[in-house]
DNA sequence: TTGAATTGTATCAAAAGAGGTTACAAATAG
DNA sequence: CTATTTGTAACCTCTTTTGATACAATTCAA
């Protein structure tokens, strides 16, 4: 269970939102769909409220719908969204320094990660949300 | 510390591993510079081993060596070998197959997931151990 | 204005994974 | 034969993720 499935989630989230158009979806049917908790539903828009991707509504008749077209959406930001992880952690005790390639190995590592990060948001960047309804769609 | 530092840890051992040449390494030796357990060490030799990337020698004067060239290891098959995760984890629980949307996200992430690992393979693909070796020397 | 519904969040528990450690069998050099 | 070294199993601890409960704050509607 220790896998990060957030963004995952995000997109079926999202994508609940999408096609509910401007009616607001409650927390709780969400979570049915994706057979999770409400809150953990909660938890989640509450970053994809930070960026500016989904409008929340307190109170009764309250809900969730999405701030932007589907069409305005692209995966990459859902990605940014998130805190998720990297592609691989760098090391988990620092390296011994009186080695030479230990001394430099977090460096490099640290460069190649971010360019990895890149090339995943460059491709996640070809999406959009209503590519995602699309396909589910055609399905 | 759940994150994963496999690949990481990796890197940093073919680099020592190339820098000594013919020279067998201790798994002893390796932990010093990588500042870890031998026997995290030694696990991981093992994934590299299956692989063909090292070969390992058992007994008193045993120790690993590189199994190939360091121009001829390219990054992408260090990453192949380690059971390191995906980007993102799919649901941990499956969705409601009731809800259209359910039914039909797991088949739409999974091939996203195994897009993106394709393009996290072609970058790594770009670097071979060598040239790994000469960015922490002209460091 | 009262009451029901809903989000937002804090807090805790449960499950899984990663890394560290010890122990020891098997292999090998000398 | 003995010392050394890998390979691997077993176990522990720490961290992260997810699930669950509880409750304050907000909002709508009667």
């Amino acid at each position: 269970m220790a896998a990060n499935s957030q963004f995952a989630v995000a997109v079926h989230v999202l994508t609940i939102l999408a096609k509910s158009g401007e009616e607001r979806v409650k927390s709780d049917y969400i979570a049915g769909s994706v057979n999770t908790n409400p809150v953990v539903i909660r938890r989640l828009l509450s970053n994809l409220q930070e960026a500016a991707l989904v409008v929340s509504q307190v109170g009764a008749a309250g809900g969730t719908t999405l701030a932007k077209q589907p069409k305005d959406i692209r995966l990459s930001e859902v990605y940014k969204a998130l805190p998720c992880g990297e592609v691989f952690a760098l090391h988990s005790k620092e390296p011994n320094q009186d080695c030479p390639v230990g001394r430099n190995m977090a460096a490099f590592l640290c460069g190649l990660q971010k360019e990895i990060d890149k090339s995943i948001e460059e491709k996640l960047r070809q999406y959009t949300l209503r590519d995602v309804i699309e396909h589910i769609d055609g399905a």
